[in-house]
DNA sequence: AAGGCGGGGGT
DNA sequence: ACCCCAGCCTT
């Protein structure tokens, strides 16, 4: 039996059942394939179900506020998928008449979709003929075939996006397409996969020559960045602070946070004192203590962030001020949405 | 071609 | 710690 056969008959024993998985309609296909980019479908699911009830069409979602949507998004990570889905929800809406191309080449067109995804709407939604090649397809192949080639290195992104296309099943692309994924995720697992239970086992190269465990080949470049964040959290007399959002490039774009001095290391009270009123245009604060005791080093991929929040209170009435009881609407990161939880005066 | 971009879960 | 996750965009 031929490659495509098996991963057929596998999936359709083992798939499982997905709130995506009872549809071809391009706009949900399309947001749940946003919200899955570089994220594991256990942690997608309750935000689908969220983004769904909230905007059941795509003209609901493209003319919600850009702020409504990242705070659906806040906890997912990387947000410019939650920008770039908004802008494309308008572009669909006003240009497309609210229905989506079905065209890879016109997909690929659109802010947020890649190759990767522009295959899989035009194949799920559409029935093209275009070969879906995302993390889960690298290691399949990778083993199946027994190729070191890096994954993540030109040369092998192509040779890869290739070898998909010849064995890809064109009778059944949308089975097939979400059966290799599906058994990359479940099967052909990238730790300790259960090679004595696979169907695919009598002719995985990377099986028969012992190179499970190091295939699929790809380059690493793991350096992170040491950060040290000092947020200021102001108090008036009134129990109100204030909140920034974040411009520019880097992290948490369009986010919001309380007014940050960052800093090359670790600083004590007297140097925040004495930034405040560069910062926030305040002096003399009658109170002024670092708040958590125990550190909070916040991890990214690529940066950890040292961080300390100051509490600092005037005697005086912030313009622009925010209630305490206000800050759970506003859109922010999972560092300060943890620091809002705990925090009590 | 390389680097930046989150957060969570598994080992 | 390190790796990976239904990748994409910018430089």
């Amino acid at each position: 039996m031929n490659f495509s056969r098996i991963i057929l008959e596998w999936y359709e024993l083992n798939k499982r059942l997905l709130p995506w998985r009872n549809t071809n309609e391009p706009y949900l296909i399309w947001l749940s394939e946003i919200m899955l980019q570089q994220t594991r479908v256990a942690q997608g699911i309750p935000y689908y179900l969220k983004f769904v009830e909230a905007f059941p069409e795509v003209q609901d979602l493209a003319s919600a506020s850009e702020e409504k949507v990242l705070k659906l998004w806040q906890g997912l990570g990387y947000y410019s998928r939650a920008r770039n889905l908004h802008a494309t929800a308008k572009i669909i809406t006003e240009k497309y008449n609210g229905k989506f191309p079905n065209t890879y080449k016109e997909l690929l067109e659109l802010k947020g979709i890649g190759d990767y995804t522009a295959s899989a709407i035009a194949s799920i939604c559409f029935n093209r003929p275009e070969a879906v090649v995302d993390g889960n397809v690298y290691r399949v192949l990778a083993r199946y075939y027994g190729i070191d080639l890096p994954i993540n290195s030109s040369e092998g992104i192509l040779y890869f996006k290739e070898l998909a296309k010849e064995i890809m099943d064109t009778g059944n692309i949308r089975d097939y397409n979400q059966g290799i994924m599906e058994f990359g995720a479940l099967q052909c697992t990238p730790k300790n996969p259960d090679c004595s239970r696979c169907p695919l086992q009598p002719a995985c190269i990377a099986y028969t020559h012992n190179k499970i465990d190091v295939l699929p080949v790809k380059i690493k470049k793991n350096k992170v960045r040491n950060r040290y964040f000092n947020y200021l959290v102001l108090l008036d007399e009134n129990n109100k602070t204030l909140l920034q959002q974040r411009k520019g490039n880097g992290i948490w774009q369009n986010l919001y946070e309380f007014p940050l001095l960052e800093t090359e290391q670790y600083i004590d009270q007297g140097e925040v004192t004495a930034n405040l009123k560069d910062l926030v245009a305040l002096e003399e604060p009658s109170e002024i203590y670092l708040y958590n005791e125990n550190k909070i080093v916040h991890k990214l991929s690529h940066q950890h962030l040292h961080t300390r929040f100051w509490i600092i209170t005037f005697e005086a009435n912030l313009e622009n001020g925010i209630q305490l009881a206000e800050l759970h609407k506003y859109p922010v990161p999972v560092l300060i949405a943890d620091f809002i939880k705990t925090f009590k005066i």
